[in-house]
DNA sequence: ACAAGATATGAGTATTTGCTCATATGAGTA
DNA sequence: TACTCATATGAGCAAATACTCATATCTTGT
């Protein structure tokens, strides 16, 4: 088992976190996480690795499809709580612009 | 104002987490966070540092010392419960192990 | 069996992060 | 002022992290 400071550093990552956002308390297949992240299919797969790793999310598989959840869907609340305690006034439900995406490249 | 993310990257090591803890919902000066965590003082100024920078913490001089609180108490809290979706039973308040300090040097 | 769409992975690289050492600054007291 | 205790800071380094590219794997439809 991993430690807490390892599982809160999976969090701290803006396009994990924009990830967690896009996924939220239902559950996205990868090409719909690429769609809603606007990152790029080895970036997003790179990093559902980690989540998965870390047990954040866990996977369906669906004919070629692949869906992924939140393992725990309450973490989804307490990003955003921890969102507005980080004093951001609009919790993560709301607010992509804190989330701060930085790799948009797709091709 | 920083993101979300560098909010939760912070929170997301092993010895911030240690003085997190070590200072809960009181405050402390840095001589008794030093001895609470067994972390070496400029180790535990550095991360402080840290910690200020990102309005985690907040400071009181009074005369020579210099104690450091929670800016939002809540936090501890939070904290917690991120402990317990991660799956660890105890929460960050009986759960020095979970936080595995990773440095105790100290002459 | 083959092609196409969906997803994952290994290697390489650049940036970031955590740490230590040496030293500096600030407050109180003699 | 000089000395001591409390705390902070800059530089340098090693390790960890995020990213991209190229390619692999799995699934379904033909």
């Amino acid at each position: 088992m991993k430690t807490l400071a390892q599982f809160i550093k999976v969090l701290g990552d803006a396009n994990r976190l924009a990830i967690i956002h896009a996924i939220g308390k239902s559950s996205l297949s990868v090409t719909e996480i690429i769609q809603a992240t606007d990152l790029s299919q080895t970036l997003v797969s790179f990093h559902l690795r980690t989540l998965r790793e870390h047990a954040i999310v866990t996977t369906r598989r669906d004919g070629p499809f692949i869906y992924y959840r939140l393992t725990a869907p309450e973490l989804y609340d307490l990003i955003g709580e921890l969102s507005r305690v980080a004093g951001f006034e609009n919790a993560i439900t709301r607010t992509a612009p804190s989330l701060k995406i930085v790799n948009r490249n797709r091709r």
